[in-house]
DNA sequence: GTTAAAGTGGCGAATTGTGGGGTAAAGTGT
DNA sequence: ACACTTTACCCCACAATTCGCCACTTTAAC
């Protein structure tokens, strides 16, 4: 399970360092593959491999005669969906087009989320940090029906 | 399994390089041959062929009385796939009649869907992409049905 | 303070994508 | 059956990207 925010930067030839704290587990549980996407234009996915599979599958079994949405939904998340190897130094090169779309420029973010990565733009990541901070306690409490840490 | 996005030009005797990435796996694990198809004047579909045959069953074997369209698809997929096999450059040379019909031009994008790729007119992919991105996420929840990733 | 490790940048070699020339094969019309 | 046109394929060449490797700088650890 990945957690943590880490600050890191996209070099001049698209490339992002794993931080050397998942990489060791990562290369030991999954292999040293990792699949990268998107699903939205605020940030990027990155999968160890393994991970990766079940959420494809996820996708591909989805309804797609329900809606036709779900059916570009699907194209745009298994279509971006680009697997890399990380080189000897632990890094990963970013294709171009995904770099593009999430808006991303040097100084990006990595948060781990449990099965996977989020990769943001610094400024945007913190950005909604503070919207997320903002939001009254109280409003909170009701949207999650007595739910507390 | 195929996935993501890469951009490509159709050079002016028709030809497309499949990625080097793809190359040794289509070859390792399918052999060299190559059906391509389409379905909708959107893009092209481009199978390895044993990939092919398996849809093409599937399409053989539809209830053909059910509708009248179901037989004119049959004979529009059926009908406009092509086989053909990678020069030693590694490139398949596009029928002309498949290429018109797509729509395409000089600069396209193979986008890598599972068992398959599709090839888009470059402009037209990024059009559709955008088109997804903006589909509102609570839209998608909704139809999703509380799916996420 | 010293040492080690991690993040970052950059050089050079190898591979890849693309274009074009030449030749063989196929198709067309007389 | 013949010449003529068109199409497809092999080969080479150039340019751009990618990848492996090494080195510098910063951060953390002892």
């Amino acid at each position: 399970m990945f957690g943590g925010v880490t600050h890191l930067s996209i070099d001049p030839k698209n490339r992002i360092a794993i931080p050397a704290k998942y990489r060791e587990n990562i290369q030991a549980q999954y292999g040293n593959r990792i699949t990268i996407t998107l699903e939205s234009p605020q940030c990027l996915l990155i999968y160890p491999e393994q991970n990766w599979f079940i959420v494809r599958d996820k996708i591909q079994n989805l309804p797609t005669g329900s809606h036709p949405l779900v059916k570009s939904y699907q194209r745009l998340v298994l279509g971006y969906a680009d697997t890399l190897e990380a080189d000897k130094a632990g890094r990963i090169l970013l294709p171009n087009s995904l770099k593009e779309l999430a808006g991303l420029d040097k100084d990006v973010v990595l948060v781990g989320l449990g099965n996977r990565f989020e990769l943001w733009d610094k400024t945007r990541w913190f950005n909604e940090t503070n919207k997320a901070l903002e939001v009254s306690q109280d409003e909170l409490a009701g949207l999650l029906n007595g739910f507390s840490l």
